[in-house]
DNA sequence: TGTATTTTTCTTGTCGACAAGAAGTCGGCA
DNA sequence: TGCCGACTTCTTGTCGACAAGAAAAATACA
């Protein structure tokens, strides 16, 4: 563990958001894979706290799903919802449809250069052939999207759906091809330029479009046969 | 306020909970109407709990935006933001669209009877003249239908939203007339017909025209001309 | 030796108290 | 009389300690 926080003394309010975010980040990064105990004491020693504020981090982390609290018992990583996979690309794929949608109806002054930084991101990790860093500038590309759409409920819904998404992908992080992410690039060139335009039906359906690639692409994942000797003569 | 939770002594763990179904209720039923200040000493006082599980149930329902803490200030009931209503009411269309689409695609066996329990004690709401009734029969009937749907992402969008609605509603539930209401019962009539011979297209329709009567209906609320002397003679 | 029961240990849930920060109050000064 | 600054008071944020509950360990018994 990285104990360089340790000795920083916080000021008043700040901890409690420092362990939330610190956590958060760890556990979307699978930092902290799912199912690992989280323990109030070891936390509350590494971030110098009492366990009071680390606390109310884990409700705020409890309330947002991503841990699970046993009571009485431990509070583990929440576990990935492979059986709840197919209500979570249903979700993922109505808000890239809606958040791209109102974007190209509503983006004002602004959005775009914001849609555009995170795209150049993306393009650069996907040029290093950054694998960890193409899953995170991607969502932040489709984030900025969601924001130029200015509607909160989506926002907060899609952002948890991405970054259950990261999760999902870091775990199959090694199987990534850079075939796909490149063609990604030039999807989202097309998202922009139908957002500019604000052809909402263009934008809609190549959402829906890049929301099928990338559900397809998980669903190959999931289901990818690896075994050595599966067409092996005997 | 009620001292009858004073004097039970809780169980190790209900508490919290108990604080926060107990708060979430009075929020939307505007027993505690937006702005009023959230005193923890005083929450403390009243269901006889230390301060700490008192700030974790505040903690939770700060999380759904219920209620905002200004920071080593006061914490406040969320104000209705109404600026923030075309949001609102285009993710409300949404949820019930796609609800009652999953519904009718989805759902399994026992799911038609919970419906019809709910849209029962609708209609009973309705016949009986109870106005916040009628708001939180409504709003269990679509949820009932949201979980016929399987997809728990909307069904906890779904809740926040209706939640909030009802929140809205209540402010202006005197200017309540039964003639809408009346109509409802036949729309919700419709859509479980729909949803029972999964006739999805239909029940998406039918959802989307039920949506836009609610939000019509709010909307003539908040903008009611109530002058009584616009038109006098001068 | 295997099982049931008690004991121990560890983690969580709760408590009362203290510290910091902000608003309101009071008094001083122009 | 009106404005500025120190002081008081109140609420929130944090702490260390204790209590309850559950799993693990140890013991007794068949």
């Amino acid at each position: 563990m990285d104990e360089s926080e340790k000795l920083q003394t916080h000021r008043r309010g700040s901890g409690v958001s420092t362990v939330y975010e610190t956590l958060r980040n760890e556990i979307i990064e699978l930092k902290l894979p799912p199912g690992s105990p989280i323990d109030e004491q070891q936390l509350s020693d590494r971030f110098a706290l009492s366990r009071t504020p680390i606390r109310e981090a884990l409700v705020r982390l409890a309330a947002e799903g991503l841990i699970t609290t046993l009571t009485n018992r431990a509070t583990i990583v929440s576990n990935i919802d492979f059986l709840g996979l197919p209500e979570f690309f249903d979700a993922l794929t109505l808000m890239y449809r809606v958040t791209t949608r109102l974007a190209a109806a509503n983006h004002a002054e602004g959005d775009i250069a914001a849609i555009r930084v995170r795209q150049k991101a993306f393009e650069v990790a996907v040029t290093n052939r950054d694998v960890l860093g193409m899953i995170s500038t991607n969502r932040d590309f489709h984030i900025a999207i969601a924001q130029a759409g200015q509607n909160r409920y989506y926002v907060e819904l899609f952002t948890r759906l991405l970054d259950e998404g990261r999760r999902i992908l870091r775990l199959y992080y090694s199987s990534f091809n850079d075939v796909l992410p490149r063609q990604y690039v030039g999807e989202h060139e097309e998202m922009i330029q139908a957002i500019i335009n604000r052809d909402v039906a263009l934008a809609d359906s190549l959402a829906s479009a890049h929301a099928d690639q990338i559900v397809g692409q998980i669903r190959s994942y999931i289901t990818a046969d690896s075994r050595q000797n599966a067409r092996l003569a005997l």
